[in-house]
RNA sequence: GGGGGAUUAGCUCAGUUGGGAGAGCGUCUGGCUGGCAGCCAGAAGGUCAGGGGUUCGAGUCCCCUAUCCUCCA
C-alpha cells in the first residue's frame, strides 16, 4: 500500500463514520503561544476540546503536517524518528468515547473492506486501572488477556506522568496499538488512542476530576504505519521517502548504504531538508529566534552532515525539487514555491559555510594554544564557549581535534551547554491550561458581538470586571494605577488583531466614566483595558461604549493604506513579496514582507507613487463575508502562514486588492489622504520592513521635512538644494582643520564651493526629501537631527579656528626657539616651556624632534586650552630614563599643582589639569621634581 | 524572551592598569631589471558604528541605541 493510499483510506473511513474531514493546520500555529510548531493532529482542536469555541461539528478527522525536534539526535539512527512527519487522527469533542474509538480503530485495521490486516498481528496496551478500556478490548473485540498489557502513567497516560507530576488541566488514559510483523521482528506502536476524560487539579490523591464532556484524540504516524505495511525496516525506505534518500545520495555523490555512517547522514539530510522546505514553503524562514531558529538549526545540521561527507559547496537547495516531487500529491501548493524555497535554502547554507570557515580559524587558534601549553584534550567548556559565541559546531571541532591527535571532552561540553540553558532561562508552558478568569468567562459567554464595522458607539451590558486574576461584581478605585479589564455583551471597540492596534475611548453610564486605554482579544472575547475616572462600575450596568472616533479614523486610513502598499509591493517586486507581519496604528503603519535584497531608493519611490495612484483613483472599499472557497476562487490574497476561519471576511478595493482581513477600513481609497514611505530596512535575513505614514501624520512629516531642510540651509547660508554639498564642505573643513592642528603641518586650502544663490523656484517635495536625506547621510545623523548637527559642527570649526589663530599669533613654536630657552641640568639640556595654542599631538611632535636633535634632553611642554584646562606633555631621552627618571611620574607630580593628574610611559607622558592660573607655579616646580628623580631623592 | 560576542583604512584584522591609531593585502608614485613576473622605497587613505557618562585624558572602563553574528528556550 502506498503512502497516498493509506492517507486517503484513513480519512474516508472516518468520513464514513460521520467525521468532518478537516485540512491540515499550518506547521507554525502563530495563534498558539504554547508551541512553536504543530506537534500533533490535536493541536488545531485545542479550543474545541476545551469548549472555548462554538462547535460546528463534533467529530473530525485529519492528516496533519507535524514538526518535532525533541528527539532530533535520533533521526537517521533509529528506524522511526523523524522531525517532519504526517499524523493521521480522528477526534471527538464531547461526542463518542472509548467504545466507538476502539471499535472503529479495530475495524479500520482488520476489516477486509479497509486495511484487512490479520488480527493476530496486534496487541494493545492500556493504562493501569482503565478497566473500561480493558473490557472493550477483551469482551467486545475479543483480544485474549495476554494481548492486553497494563502500563503505568509514564507509558499510557497523556500527558505522560500527568496524575503525579502534572501539569494541571485536561488529561486522560490512553491505549496504544502495536503491530507485530510476520517473522518475529520488533513490534511497532502504530496508533495511540487518547481518552481525555479528566481535569487534573493539584497534587494526588483525588486530583483527577471527571470532565463533563469527554473527548477522543487519536494519532497514527503515517510514515511509520506505511513502513510496517510495506514491510520495510525504516520510515526512510517507504515509497515516498526512499526516492528522497536516493536523491540526497545523488547530490552528495555518496552511495547509499543503509547501515553505514554515511547512510545515517544521508537519511538525516533527507529528513531535515524536507522539514526545512515545508517550513520555508509556509514562509517560515531560517532566522535567529523561535521557530525560525529551529529551521536554521535543522538546515545547519543537514549542511554539517554534508560537510562531514566531504561537501564544501552549497548543495541542500538542489534537493528542493525532490522534496516537492514527494509532497505535492497531498499538498499541491508546495509546487508553487519551489524556486523561492530553493533560493532561501541556498542563501542560508552559503552563509553558514562562511560561518564554518570563521569557526575553523578560531579552532586553529585554540589548537595552537593547546600545543604551546602541551595539553592533549580539548576543554569542553572552551568548546562550548566557542559554540555559543561563534557557532563553531562541536562535531567539526571533534573531527579536527582527532586529526591533531587531541581528545574532545564531550562531557564537559554537555555540562557547559546545560549551564548555558539554565542561564538563558526556560519557558515553562503547560500544554493546555484552563486557568485564569478569561477561561471562567468563556464557560458562560462564548463570544462578544463586535459592532465596530458599523458604528463607533453603542449601548451594552457590562458583563464582567477583571482585576488582575479576579472576577469582581463592582469596582470603584479611580486612577490609571488601578487598571482593570471590562467585558461587555457587545461593543464597537476593536481588539488588537491582524496587526491593527486595539481601540481606545470611553465606557460610561450615569455618574461613571471609564477610560479605555487599549482593547485586547482572548479568543472571541473582547477585553477593554483601562481605568475609572469617577463613579462605581457594577456588573449588569447598562453602559454606553464610545470609541475615540478620530483615532479610529486614523487607524482606518493606515489599515487601508497597508493593503494598498501590499498590492504595490507585489506589483513592483513580484508575488514573493508576501506579508510577514504588520502593525497598524493611527496614521502609522509598519509592514514586513519577504524580499531577499534591500530596495533601492528609486524603486521605493516607484512603489510609493504606485500606492499614491491607487489612493487617488478613489476606488470604493467593500467588505463582504463569503465562504473560504469562494474567496479563494475570487483570487483573494491568501497567506500560507495564516489560519483562516470559514466563512471569511474579504476586503476589496477597486479591482486591484482582495485580502482576507478582520480589520476596520475606509469606504474609499481617496480618504487615505496623504501617503509617504519613511523607512525601508532589514528585519532579518530575507525579510524587509517598510514604515509609512498616512493622513495627518504624512502631511505633518512632509511639513517638518521641508522646515528642517530650510533651517539647515539657512544655517549653511545656501539654498535648500545646496544643503548637501554645503554640509559636505563643512564636514571636510572640520576634518582638515583637525588634521592641520594635530600634524602641525600647513593648511591645504580647500576649494570650498562658493555658496550658490538660492534657486528661484520652490523645490518639489521629492527634491526636498532627497536633499535632506543626503545631508543627513553625509553628516551621519537622523533626518531631523541635521540642524543640530550643523550647529555643533559650526561651533567646532569656530573653536578649531580659534586654536589655530592662537598658534599662529604665538609666533613660531619651533624646535630652535625652544632650544634657545633650554637650561642645563647636570649633563643634560632641560626645556620647560609654555606653547600657547598647542595640542598634545603637536607637543609630542616637538618633543620627538628635540630628542632627535639635542639628546640627552628632558622636555616638559604646557599649554592652556579653553578657559579652564591645561595640557602637559613630558618627554625624556634614553639617557635620563636609564638614570631612573620617569616622565609619567614627573608630569603627574607637576599636574597636581594645576589640579589634575596624569601618567604615561617612562619616556613620554601626558597630563592635564583644571587650573590654568597655577601653570607658572607648576612649571617652576617641574625643575625640582626632575632633579629629585635624578638624584634619587 | 534570555545568554555570549562583533562593529577600527577599500578588504582581512591587531591594538595587553586608560596616556603617540597600527599590520597584512589592495591603491597610487618613484626606483631596480632590457621588458614582464617580481623586488625595494615612499605616499595617500580613519568622526575607532552612533549617543551619553566617568576621567586631566577613552579605540580601551560604564550606560543607552543601531546593525550583524551566535547559542539557549
Amino acid at each position: 500500500m502506498k503512502t497516498d493510499e493509506l492517507r486517503e483510506m484513513y480519512l474516508s473511513f472516518f468520513e464514513s463514520k460521520g467525521h468532518k474531514r478537516c485540512p491540515s493546520d499550518v506547521l507554525v500555529p502563530t495563534w498558539d503561544p504554547s508551541v512553536l510548531f504543530t506537534p500533533a493532529g490535536m493541536n488545531q482542536f485545542k479550543d474545541h476540546f476545551l469548549g472555548k469555541v462554538k462547535l460546528d461539528f463534533a467529530r473530525a478527522t485529519t492528516c496533519q503536517k507535524c514538526l518535532r525536534t525533541g528527539d532530533i539526535d535520533n533521526v537517521g539512527r533509529t528506524a522511526y524518528h523523524q522531525t517532519f512527519f504526517e499524523m493521521l487522527g480522528n477526534f471527538s469533542f464531547g461526542d463518542y468515547f472509548k467504545r466507538d474509538a476502539i471499535h472503529w480503530a479495530w475495524e479500520f485495521l482488520t476489516s477486509s473492506r479497509w486495511l484487512g490486516i490479520d488480527a493476530d498481528r496486534f496487541s494493545v496496551s492500556i493504562y493501569l486501572d482503565d478497566d473500561e478500556a480493558a473490557d472493550i478490548w477483551q469482551q467486545d473485540i475479543g483480544l485474549s488477556s495476554d494481548r492486553v498489557e497494563r502500563m503505568d502513567e509514564y507509558d499510557n497516560f497523556w500527558p505522560a506522568g500527568a496524575p503525579t507530576e502534572g501539569p494541571d488541566g485536561v488529561c486522560g488514559p490512553c491505549s496504544e496499538i502495536f503491530y507485530h510483523p510476520p517473522g518475529g521482528g520488533q513490534e511497532v506502536e502504530i496508533w495511540n488512542l487518547v481518552f481525555t476524560q479528566f481535569n487534573r487539579v493539584g497534587s494526588p490523591p483525588d486530583n483527577l476530576r471527571p470532565l463533563p464532556s469527554k473527548n477522543i484524540d487519536t494519532g497514527m504516524g503515517l510514515e511509520r504505519t506505511v513502513a510496517t505495511l510495506q514491510g520495510v525496516d525504516t520510515n526512510f525506505h517507504i515509497d515516498t521517502l526512499r526516492p528522497l534518500v536516493e536523491a540526497v545520495s545523488d547530490v552528495c555523490q555518496v552511495a547509499y548504504q543503509p547501515d553505514s555512517d554515511a547512510g545515517r547522514r544521508l537519511r538525516r539530510i533527507a529528513d531535515h531538508v524536507r522539514a526545512c522546505a515545508m517550513a520555508i514553503h509556509e514562509n517560515v524562514y531560517p532566522g535567529p529566534q523561535k521557530e525560525k531558529y529551529v529551521i536554521r538549526r535543522l538546515l545547519r545540521r543537514a549542511v554539517l552532515d554534508g560537510h562531514q561527507l566531504g561537501l564544501r559547496e552549497a548543495f541542500l537547495y538542489q534537493l528542493v525539487p525532490a522534496v516537492v516531487e514527494v509532497m505535492k500529491g497531498p499538498y499541491p501548493d508546495v509546487g508553487e514555491t519551489t524556486g523561492r524555497v530553493a533560493d532561501v535554502i541556498k542563501n542560508e547554507e552559503t552563509s553558514f559555510l562562511g560561518t564554518l570557515d570563521d569557526g575553523l580559524a578560531r579552532i586553529e587558534h585554540l589548537f595552537a594554544q593547546l600545543r604551546s601549553d602541551h595539553r592533549n584534550t580539548v576543554d569542553g567548556a572552551a568548546a562550548a564557549d566557542l559554540y555559543q559565541t561563534y557557532g563553531v559546531p562541536p562535531e567539526v571541532f571533534e573531527a579536527l581535534a582527532a586529526e591533531q591527535q587531541l581528545a574532545f571532552d564531550w562531557e564537559g561540553f554537555q555540562s557547559a551547554m546545560e549551564a548555558h540553558g539554565e542561564a538563558s532561562g526556560r519557558l515553562s508552558h503547560s500544554v493546555m491550561d484552563v486557568k485564569g478568569p478569561e477561561a471562567t468567562i468563556k464557560q458562560v459567554l462564548h463570544s462578544v458581538e463586535f459592532l465596530g464595522y458599523q458604528t463607533a458607539q453603542t449601548d451594552a451590558e457590562l458583563k464582567f470586571i477583571i482585576a488582575g486574576e479576579q472576577l469582581l461584581d463592582r469596582w470603584s478605585a479611580p486612577g490609571p494605577e488601578a487598571a482593570v479589564r471590562l467585558v461587555l455583551d457587545r461593543t464597537p471597540f476593536y481588539g488588537e488583531a491582524g496587526g491593527q492596534v486595539g481601540d481606545t475611548g470611553e465606557i460610561s453610564t450615569d455618574g461613571v466614566r471609564f477610560v479605555v486605554t487599549d482593547t485586547d482579544r482572548e479568543g472571541d472575547l473582547l477585553l477593554h483595558r483601562g481605568y475609572l475616572l469617577e463613579g462605581e462600575l457594577r456588573t449588569g450596568n447598562r453602559v454606553l461604549a464610545v470609541v475615540d472616533a478620530e483615532r479610529r479614523l486614523a487607524i482606518r486610513r493606515a489599515h487601508s493604506a497597508t493593503h494598498i502598499l501590499h498590492h504595490a509591493l507585489q506589483q513592483n517586486l513580484g508575488s514573493h513579496a508576501q506579508q510577514q507581519g504588520s502593525k497598524v496604528d493611527g496614521d502609522w503603519l509598519r509592514f514586513d514582507f519577504t524580499n531577499l535584497a534591500s530596495i533601492p531608493a528609486e524603486q521605493l519611490a516607484e512603489i510609493e507613487a504606485a500606492a499614491v495612484a491607487c489612493i487617488e483613483a478613489a476606488a470604493p472599499i467593500t467588505a463582504t463575508t463569503v465562504p473560504l472557497a469562494e474567496a479563494r476562487r475570487a483570487g483573494a490574497m491568501m497567506l500560507f502562514g495564516e489560519k483562516y476561519p470559514d466563512p471569511v471576511r474579504m476586503v476589496s478595493m477597486g479591482d486591484f486588492s482582495k485580502e482576507l482581513c478582520g480589520g476596520t477600513h475606509l469606504d474609499n481609497t481617496r480618504d487615505v489622504g496623504a501617503f509617504e514611505i519613511t523607512a525601508e530596512e532589514a528585519v532579518s535575513s530575507g525579510v524587509r520592513r517598510v514604515v509609512a505614514l498616512t493622513g495627518d501624520k504624512a502631511r505633518e512629516h512632509a511639513e517638518r521635512t521641508r522646515a528642517t531642510l530650510e533651517e539647515a540651509a539657512q544655517l549653511l547660508q545656501v539654498g535648500p538644494l545646496q544643503a548637501p554639498s554645503a554640509a559636505a564642505d563643512l564636514a571636510r573643513s572640520v576634518r582638515e582643520l583637525k588634521k592641520e592642528l594635530s600634524g602641525g603641518g600647513q593648511r591645504t586650502e580647500s576649494a570650498s564651493d562658493a555658496a550658490a544663490a538660492p534657486s528661484g523656484s520652490r523645490p518639489t517635495y521629492a527634491e526636498v526629501k532627497q536633499a535632506l536625506r543626503q545631508t543627513a547621510r553625509t553628516l551621519n545623523v537622523a533626518l531631523f537631527e541635521v540642524p543640530t548637527r550643523v550647529r555643533s559642527l559650526q561651533a567646532e570649526v569656530e573653536s578649531l579656528e580659534q586654536q589655530r589663530q592662537q598658534l599662529v599669533t604665538s609666533g613660531d613654536v619651533s624646535v630652535d626657539r625652544l632650544l634657545e630657552q633650554a637650561t642645563r641640568l647636570d649633563e643634560c639640556q632641560l626645556v620647560i616651556a609654555e606653547v600657547p595654542g598647542a595640542n598634545p599631538n603637536l607637543m609630542r611632535h616637538l618633543i620627538d624632534r628635540l630628542r632627535q636633535q639635542a639628546a640627552p634632553i628632558a622636555v616638559l611642554l604646557a599649554a592652556s586650552s579653553g578657559d579652564d584646562k591645561v595640557v602637559l606633555v613630558a618627554g625624556l631621552s634614553g639617557e635620563l630614563t636609564d638614570r631612573g627618571a620617569h616622565a609619567g611620574k614627573w608630569v603627574a607630580a607637576v599636574a597636581q599643582v594645576v589640579g589634575g593628574g596624569g601618567g604615561g610611559k617612562p619616556d613620554l607622558a601626558q597630563a592635564g589639569g583644571r587650573r590654568p592660573e597655577q601653570l607658572p607655579a607648576a612649571l617652576e616646580l617641574a625643575v625640582d621634581v626632575l632633579q629629585q628623580q635624578l638624584h634619587g631623592g
